[in-house]
DNA sequence: CGGGCCTTTTGATCGGGATCAATCGCAGGC
DNA sequence: GCCTGCGATTGATCCCGATCAAAAGGCCCG
C-alpha cells in the first residue's frame, strides 16, 4: 500500500516523468509498433459538469484521462441516470468505440479533467493486432468490473455497499501512488448514492455511521481511512470475511 | 417481429442451415480470412447445472453457444452470487479471455446445451485484426448490456425491473427467429430473482400480478406474452413511457 | 460582511420488498 | 400407485432504506 502525498488528482500536475499516459497499454502499443513519432494526441481541457462523450454520439473517439476524473452515465430516455463508473488519471475512456456504432453512456467531468483523445495518432499507424488486442483487453478490465459492482449492489447492504465504494476509491489512489488512507472525494454525495443505488440521506447517513464508529473520518469530501482492515471487513460482509477478485487498478 | 415456432432453443437441431454459428463474427472472419478450412473447433454437450467455466481458472478458451442457454454468474467468496447476464445460441462467452488471466465469472448450462470451442482454430490462423476486432466488438456490446442491467436494476421497481426482463428475453428469441409472444423460460425463478435483485416470492407474486392484468400468461415456467406494448411500457415507467437504445439481440 | 444558492446533514415517517412460514404441485423413483 | 424432494406459490409480518421535511454549512459574488 503505497504512502504517497495527499493530493487532489486535478492538481497533479502533468510533469512527464509522471505523466499517467506513461502506462497506458495503448501508447505502449504504439511505440512498440515504432509509432512513437505519430503519437501526437490532442489534449482537451474539461471543467465540472462538462460532458466529454454524450450517449446516444456517433462516435468512435478513445480518451485517456490525463488528470482530474470522471463519471460514466448510463441514461434513460426517461431522465433517470445511473452512474456504472469512475474514471482516473491512466484510465482509457470509451474503449467501446472500437464497435463503432452510438456511444452507449456519457462522459462527465468530475472536476477541471485534462483528457487525452489517442485516437487519431493511433488510428495513424495502420490498425494492428496489438492496438485492436489493447482495447479488447480494457473491455474486458472493466466488463470485471462492471460485474463486480452489480455484485456489491445486487447482493449488499448500504453500509457494505458504502465501505466498498471507500476500499474502491482508496485503492483507485494507492494505484496512482497516492495516499490510501487520506483523500478528497471528487464526487458528490450524489454521485456516489446514485452509483450504489442508494438515496443521498442514506449515504450521509452512512458515513456519519462509519465516523462515529471510528473507521473513518469525514470533512466534507475530505475522508481519512482510520481502520482499512475494518473497512474491509465490512464492505465484504459485515461479520465475516472476504471479496472477490479484487480490480485494484 | 419474427413469428416463428414456439420451441425450446434446447431442441433447437443444429441442422447447417440454421445453425447459429453462421451468424458468429468470429466464424465470419475465419471465413474472410480464408481460413475456412481451419474451422474445426471442439464441442461439447453440458448438462443442467453444469459448468462451463469457473470464476479464477485460468482460461483462455471462447466459446460460442450452438444450443441451450447458459447464465453468467459473478461469485464472491463469501457464497453470494449474481449472475449477471444469460447466453443464448449464436451468443459468444468469454471474449474477455483475449485479455488474460483468470476467469471473472463463472458460466453454467441452464439446460441441456451444445457448446462450440471456437480458440483453437481461430488461433491457428495468423491471429489477425479481424479476430481481435471482433472479440473487442463482442467485449463493447457486453458492456452496453451490463450498463443497461445496472441502470434498471439501480433505478427500476420490482414490477419494471421483471417486465423488462421479459421484454428482454422476448427480444432474443425473436432475434433467433421464434416466437416473441410464447417461449419457455429456460432459467428458474431464482435465477430471475438473483438476476434482477429481487426475492424470488417476489418475482413470483408480480409474475401472478401480470398475469391478473392479462398482460402475460403463466404456466410454470411458459410464458405467453398477451400485451406486448403494455408490457414494454411497464417495463420503462409503469405510466410514462420511454426506453433508452435497447440491445435486442 | 451579508445574501443567495447549492450541497450536506439530520430528523421523522412511510412503504416496497425482504423475510419467515406454510402449503402446493409436479417429476422421478420404487 | 405412493412417497420423497425440490421448485413455486401464497400469506403474514417485519425492517431497511426511501421519502418527506427542515435546518445547517459552504462558497461565490456583490
Amino acid at each position: 500500500m503505497a504512502h504517497g502525498k495527499i493530493v487532489d488528482l486535478s492538481k497533479h500536475a502533468n510533469r512527464s516523468e509522471q505523466c499517467p499516459l506513461k502506462r497506458c497499454p495503448l501508447r505502449q502499443h504504439c511505440a512498440d509498433q515504432g509509432a512513437e513519432t505519430r503519437w501526437q494526441p490532442s489534449y482537451t481541457t474539461l471543467r465540472r459538469n462538462e460532458t466529454l462523450l454524450k450517449q446516444g454520439d456517433s462516435n468512435s473517439d478513445i480518451f485517456i484521462v490525463r488528470s482530474g476524473s470522471l463519471k460514466l452515465v448510463a441514461l434513460d430516455r426517461d431522465g433517470s441516470e445511473q452512474i456504472v463508473g469512475f474514471c482516473f488519471p491512466g484510465d482509457i475512456v470509451n474503449p467501446s468505440a472500437i464497435a463503432g456504432g452510438a456511444s452507449a453512456i456519457s462522459v462527465v467531468a468530475l472536476e477541471s479533467s485534462s483528457i487525452c483523445d489517442v485516437t487519431p495518432s493511433c488510428l495513424a499507424a495502420p490498425a494492428s493486432d496489438g492496438f485492436y488486442k489493447a482495447l479488447a483487453g480494457e473491455c474486458a478490465r472493466q466488463l470485471n468490473q462492471r460485474d463486480n459492482h452489480a455484485l456489491v449492489v445486487g447482493q449488499r447492504s448500504a453500509r457494505q455497499r458504502l465501505a466498498w465504494f471507500l476500499v474502491n476509491i482508496s485503492n483507485q489512489y494507492a494505484g496512482r501512488g497516492f495516499s490510501a488512507e487520506e483523500f478528497n472525494l471528487s464526487m458528490s454525495r450524489h454521485d456516489i448514492a446514485n452509483f450504489l443505488a442508494l438515496a443521498i440521506e442514506t449515504v450521509s447517513r452512512l458515513l456519519g455511521d462509519l465516523a462515529r464508529d471510528e473507521v473513518i473520518e469525514v470533512h466534507g469530501r475530505m475522508v481519512t481511512i482510520l481502520d482499512a482492515a475494518r473497512l474491509r471487513t465490512i464492505a465484504c460482509m459485515e461479520t465475516e470475511g472476504l471479496t472477490r477478485l479484487e480490480n485494484a487498478s
